[in-house]
DNA sequence: TCTGGGGTCCTAGGACCC
DNA sequence: TCTGGGGTCCTAGGACCC
């Protein structure tokens, strides 16, 4: 009955912060954001002033004036994050990469080479700690669920097993959103009936719901190809004249077409989403009968979107925020170019083709659709934006 | 002076088909 | 002519996670 735990959560501490500080010694010890107008992320001396990651960079600076901010250096924390996977790899096989910084294993095939889980643990914290020179936390429990929460509890630097016979003990003095699944608004929902910790949504009409994940025993397994592939762009409000949509749709469509033929994919449905000043979001969508990958095509598609869109919201005259997503993903194998008839499609084809490879070879930034001077403007960098993607 | 960009999953209603 | 039920796909919106 009462399994033994196998599972493991490991989690690296303010990543980006820890790499940073690992970098350059000096910042050791210090409080330390990366980023500038936006925190991306916060070591634990800043976490200790309040700065957390989201945070508006003046803010966390009126939070900690000692605050040192430093500028991403955003090919070290995926080459270093690898690294790291590539010692939890030393351990099992069964690896499941959540995010750049965290993952699930399943070391049951492990322990009779290794030890425990718990020895296993401890022994991938020495040996990050050690080869690499960053702190990871980790978590051991029956479930992913538990092992995540785990993790967290040991933060900073830090190990914690949850024992099959303490599970409760270990739960139920814990507030509801250290469950997977419980964000702001759904605390503010159980605070609002007087539930604050799990002991207490345990006694209440939600327990089974809410409490279901912690003992699911879902297995850990390579992460899947991505479903939907997006790009996002943020501005200050402004009407949305054909000329700011063409641009900006268009700076998005060639991001996200270009990463899709890169990958010999395509999507039928295409999601247009629309933020207007004052925070309220749209989203409009629609089904193809093929799929596409062009970038002019989703070009066109998303700008008919948006328009058909904002006709429906004509109470709100400004927006800041434009995005696109394409989903319903299929394979599309690379197309043999004399198989192509001379219409449209092929000369699309053949256009986007020749600007991915020159691409390859002189960088993104060498040529395209999009008008040089608001591919520049981009707020935030095309390395940060790499990190958050997907595996298509 | 109010926060970026990449995703997943769930729900609910409507259309359509059998 | 009115009736029922189930399944699937699509769209819109929201919550959540890293």
């Amino acid at each position: 009955m009462a399994r033994v735990p196998t599972i493991l959560h490991a989690d690296l501490d303010a990543f980006y912060a820890s790499v940073e500080q690992l970098r350059c010694p000096e910042l050791r010890g210090r409080p330390v954001a990366v980023g500038g107008g936006v925190v991306l992320a916060a070591s634990y001396e800043a976490k200790r002033y309040g700065v957390s990651g989201g945070m508006a960079g003046w803010r966390a600076r009126q939070l900690c004036p000692d605050l040192v901010f430093v500028g991403g250096h955003f090919c070290e924390y995926q080459r270093l994050a690898d690294e790291v996977m590539a010692v939890f790899a030393d351990f099992t096989p069964h690896v499941q990469r959540i995010s750049i910084d965290e993952a699930f294993l399943d070391v049951a095939g492990s322990v009779h080479l290794f030890g425990s889980a718990e020895r296993i643990g401890r022994d991938i914290r020495a040996r990050v700690r050690t080869e690499i020179g960053l702190p990871v936390s980790v978590g051991v429990a029956r479930t992913k669920s538990l092992a995540k929460i785990a993790s967290q509890a040991a933060k900073p630097d830090g190990l914690l097993v949850v024992p099959p016979d303490g599970e409760r003990e270990f739960l139920l003095p814990l507030p509801v959103d250290v469950l997977w699944g419980v964000g702001p608004a759904t605390r503010a929902k159980f605070a609002a009936r007087g539930i604050h910790t799990v002991a207490q949504l345990a006694e209440s009409p939600w327990a089974e719901q809410a409490l279901a994940p912690l003992v699911d025993a879902r297995p850990v397994r390579k992460g899947g190809r991505a479903g939907s592939v997006g790009a996002q762009s943020a501005f200050a409000r402004a009407f949305p004249t054909d000329d700011l949509l063409a641009s900006v749709l268009g700076h998005l469509a060639d991001r996200v077409a270009c990463r899709l033929r890169a990958k010999n994919r395509a999507g039928r449905t295409v999601t247009v989403r629309i933020r207007f000043a004052g925070a309220r979001a749209i989203t409009h969508a629609r089904t193809l009968p093929d799929p596409v990958a062009a970038t002019l095509t989703l070009t066109e598609i998303a700008l008919q979107l948006a328009r058909e869109g904002l006709a429906r919201h004509r109470e709100n005259p400004q927006i800041s925020l434009l995005a696109i997503s394409v989903s319903k993903l299929v394979d599309q194998p690379a197309v043999q170019l004399d198989l192509l008839g001379p219409d449209t499609y092929s000369a699309r084809w053949t256009l986007d083709h020749s600007i991915d490879a020159v691409r390859s070879r002189f960088g993104r930034r060498a040529v395209g659709y999009a008008r040089p001077a608001l591919a520049a403007a981009t707020s935030v960098p095309d390395e940060f934006r790499q990190l958050a993607e997907h595996e298509l």
